[in-house]
Parts: structure tokens; sequence; C-alpha cells
RNA sequence: GGUCUGAUGGCCGAGUGGCUAGGCAGAGGUCUGCAAAACCUCGUACAGCGGUUCGAAUCCGCUUCAGACCUCCA
């Protein structure tokens, strides 16, 4: 298997990756929470893993890729007080919360779709894994790092502290932890404020509630992740994905359970995404400045100059490294959707070159320069960076000034379909949607034959008016050095 | 306040101790009967101030600014 390096938030460095089982891969992404549309951050973490998914499978992996639909257990407000997320909105709107749930996830799986995000191996619903967390809070009480308190469970974080490290993702120490965590108002179960709960007690209207040893209750939102990850990819696995967001404290509450629980930690390498800015602040629910995906797709929200493809979005996202912000702007997205026109009509230009005796230049360059840039903590950008180049090469040669061999021709195309539609997960929407290219086709040939005819007889009139008509229709006329060529605009 | 990250040309964004991605926008040119498309050329960017070095935008320090997390968040 090839040498891939990926970044690991644990050790702050990129790291060769060897999964535990040699030709497997087992990867837990975390997923949304369905109580909302997906918006624009949301397909960050989605094509991100999505990329790292692809890439793992194209090197030759099997792998398990999880991720899951939360649908129970966030809190809001706080911890203490707070309600579930999903039963809040269910009230607000007379709905059963499952009914809420799956709505949202069913517009989550749409714009996944749309997105060309692939679907996970397997896609958990918290709230169908009840039984796992309460069993996996029954094993981290055994260990003696959680408390019952007024029939709720607690995770004792100075317990777990003075045998293991709580902090040592987000790269903080109890003492900062306990010197910042400000102290909630009202009366808390809670021995100390840092504690988190494994499970907690129902108030009377709460609607989400399920039996347990301990109280009729729901889940604390840290242990779904533990308990499905644990369930479906073992003690340990390989890659543990997800927002910067969710490094603390979720992704450290999930280190201390899993630690807490069996022994050790599950994950051994921690990916996190960058954020998508809006105006250089963070996209998301709480500050309200989030545009969601079908907004994108159809151009309506205020500050959309118009309407952006799904693959425009796809290819605004792959041009930024997935560890760096992206900032949000309609000229970048704009920006975006020139240049992947540019590089889908460079493909359709390759896949008309004819072979020629000899080649002006190593194809093997392009496969060189996106191997290495993927195997380089996925680096997609520094991968379309070389296929822009080429295509600048594909373009001189349908001009002539380069040439390419019949086998060199095959690979070329090869090279470039594994990178841009098998690993990038791109799509030509503009191919797709002109399936009736084949049914215009002949006509069009038949219009640009007299129009060759006209031009041959310098009869400019006649020549000009076909190419203005089929302007006018939407077929950009193109000509070539022994010829012409169309497309659809 | 604490922890962490970042500051790249008009915009978006890679990268990196010396060979100075890429896209978009802009300027000029080539090709063309005219166009379109394409191709060629160009801006000579790395927050500021010190330091290390033969050489730094890239390493170190300080300053300024911005952001993330510390509460649910992708």
């Amino acid at each position: 298997m090839e040498k891939i390096v990926l970044y690991n938030t644990l050790s702050r460095r990129k790291e060769s990756f060897e999964p535990i089982n040699p030709e497997h891969v087992g990867m837990y992404v975390c997923g949304p929470t369905v109580y909302g549309d997906p918006h624009l951050g949301h397909a960050r973490p989605a094509v991100t893993f999505d990329l790292l998914f692809r890439y793992l499978q194209s090197l030759g992996y099997k792998v398990r890729y999880v991720r899951n639909i939360t649908d129970v257990g966030h809190l809001e407000h706080d911890a203490d007080e707070g309600e579930d997320k999903i039963a809040k909105k269910a009230r607000l709107e007379q709905l059963e919360p499952m009914e809420i749930a799956h709505y949202y996830t069913e517009r989550y799986h749409a714009a996944m779709r749309e997105l060309n995000v692939l679907s996970p191996s397997i896609e958990p619903h918290a709230s169908g894994h009840i039984i796992e967390q309460i069993e996996m809070v029954k094993r981290i009480l055994d260990a003696g790092y959680a408390y019952e308190s007024n029939g709720s469970i607690y995770f004792d974080v100075e317990r777990y502290n003075h045998d293991h490290n709580y902090g040592r993702l987000s790269g903080r120490n109890l003492d900062d932890i306990v010197t910042n965590t400000r102290e909630l108002d009202g009366q808390s179960d809670k021995r100390h404020s840092y504690d988190f709960a494994l499970w907690k007690r129902a108030s009377a209207e709460h609607i989400m509630r399920w039996p347990s040893p301990w109280s009729d209750g729901f889940p604390g939102w840290h242990m779904e992740c533990s308990a499905m990850s644990t369930k479906y990819l073992g003690e340990q696995f390989d890659i543990h994905g997800g927002g910067m967001d969710l490094m603390f404290p979720h992704h450290e509450c999930e280190i201390a359970q899993s630690t807490a629980a069996l022994g050790k930690d599950s994950a051994r390498y921690w990916v996190h995404n960058n954020m998508i800015t809006i105006n250089g602040q963070k996209m998301g629910k709480s500050l309200g400045n989030f545009i969601t995906l079908e907004q994108l797709f159809t151009g309506k929200h205020d500050i959309l100059v118009q309407p952006f493809t799904p693959m425009t979005i796809r290819f605004f996202v792959l041009q930024a490294h997935y560890r760096s912000t992206l900032d949000f702007s309609n000229e970048a997205l704009q920006a975006a959707e020139k240049g992947l026109d540019r590089l889908m009509k460079g493909i359709e230009t390759l896949s008309k070159l004819a072979p020629k005796e000899k080649s002006t230049v190593d194809v093997e360059d392009l496969e060189r320069r996106c191997k290495e840039a993927m195997a380089d903590d996925l680096n997609s950008p520094m991968v379309i960076s070389a296929l822009f180049d080429w295509v600048r090469i594909i373009n001189q040669a349908a001009e002539g000034q380069q040439s390419f061999t019949a086998e060199d021709l095959e690979r070329l195309k090869e090279i470039v379909n594994r990178y841009v539609f098998d690993i990038l997960g791109l799509r030509n929407e503009k191919a797709a949607e002109a399936g009736g290219k084949d049914m215009v086709s002949p006509l069009v040939e038949m219009l640009l034959q007299m129009r060759m005819t006209a031009k041959a007889n310098k009869d400019w009139a006649t020549s000009d008016k076909i190419r203005d008509e089929l302007t006018a229709i939407g077929i950009r006329v193109k000509d070539r050095e022994d010829g012409y060529d169309w497309e659809l605009e």
C-alpha cells in the first residue's frame, strides 16, 4: 500500500498513516444533528471525509466509514436545565420528535446526493443505540469514573484526570478548565462544573426518554459517538473525524469515555476539518449567519447574487486545504464556478483529441503530481493546480501545439478520470444535464457542415447567421484549426 | 481572561529557508473574414519590527490585527 501522511490532531503533526489491520480502514465521522436544514458549513466535513473515503478506497483499502445521525441528546442552553433540541423543536412545531429528525435527515441526504457525497458504509442513529449507550455508561461506572446523582450519571473528570490525561486532544489541562469554566446558575447535581453528563434524568415535560437502571431519561451528548463507534468499528479503530469546533469538549469527552470504559483511546488518528467563514466569521447556526445548501442551489438568499450548482460548492470546498478556513463570498464562488467550467471543458476537449505519432509531454507527470499531493495530507488544492496545468496542455494539443500518442492519450484520460471523478468526486453537471445533446447532435452537425460550405464560399452572411442562431439557442460554436467544435452553454 | 490557529498580489487560495502553485478578475498580444474559444505575456504578493543565516515570505522573538474553542455548533 502506498505511503500517505495525515495530520493527527493528537500529536499536532503529520503522521504516516498505518491502519491497525492492513488493507482495512475503520473511520468514524461526526454527522449532523438533524433539527435544521443542512447549510454550507455542513458541506465542509461531508466533502472532506468523502474525499478521504474515496481516496482510501482508490488506494485499495476496504473502508468501513461510519457517520452518525444525531437525533437525540444535544441539550439546549445548559446541561442542567436544558431541554433536548429535537424535543424543543417538536413542541414548537407540534410534531413528533422523530418526525422532525426524519424530515431533516432526508433533507440532509438529498443535499449530500447533490454534492456527490457517497453514502457512508453505516449511518447509525443515536436514538437506535440507547441500549449500547446505557451499556457503556455501566462500564464507565464499573471502572469508577462516573457517579450517580439524582438519577443522572456524570463523568468524574477529576478522578479520570488523576489516572489519565483529560485535555490531551485540545491541549488544555484541568487547571485551565477549572479556572475557565463558568459556574452555572442554579442547583446542579454535578460535583464539579466540568463534569459532563453520561445519562440525564428526564424532567416531566421531556418527550424523548428511555428507561435505564438509573432513571427514565436520555443519554448525554458525547455518549452516542463512543458507543456507536465501538459497536461498528471495534474498541480501536483508525480514523475519527469531525469539525474543529467539536474538538472540545465533544471529542475530548469521547476520548475520556472510551479510555474510562475500555482502558484505551479508541481512535488513533484524529482528523479535523476547519470552518467555512463568512466575512471572516464562522458560519453557523448559533450566529445565524448561515446559508443553507438549498438556498445556495436556488440562489434564494439575500446575500447571494446568483444560484450556485452543487458541483461549484464541492469544487469551492476542494480548492482549499481541509485544515484551512475557507471564506465564503459571491466572488469566490463565481471564481470556483468558472474554474470548474474550465476544468470540465478541458476534459471534454481531451476526449476529442486525435492521437499523433509521438507525445510531446510525459503524461505520468500529472499522475505523479496528483499522487504526491493526495498522499501529503489530502492536498486537494495541489491536485487541482496540477489538473489545471494539464488543461492548458490539453488545450494546446487541441491547437496542434502539443501531441499525444494513442497510448498516452488513453493513459491521460485514465489519470484524469481517476483524480477528477473518482477521488475529487466531481461530476460534469453540464454534460449530465445536456443528456439531450445526443439528440440534437446530428442536426447541429448538419448545420455546421453547411456553415463550413458557406465559409469555403466566403458567404459570411450565411456562415454568421448559422453561428448566431446557434448561439442564440445556447450552442457555442468554436472554430478549430481544421474544422469546428461546439458545445452547449 | 485562558488555550489554540492564522495574517500571502484586486478576490479566493496553495506552498516554502534560495528554483518564486492554481483559479477568478484586469491589461496587452497571437490566432480569426469577423467573432467565440484557446494560446502567449504582464502585475513582481507574502501584516509590522527586530534577530538567525551567504540567503527568509518560509526559522526565532516581539508587536498589531483577525478567527476558533472555553455553552449547542460541521
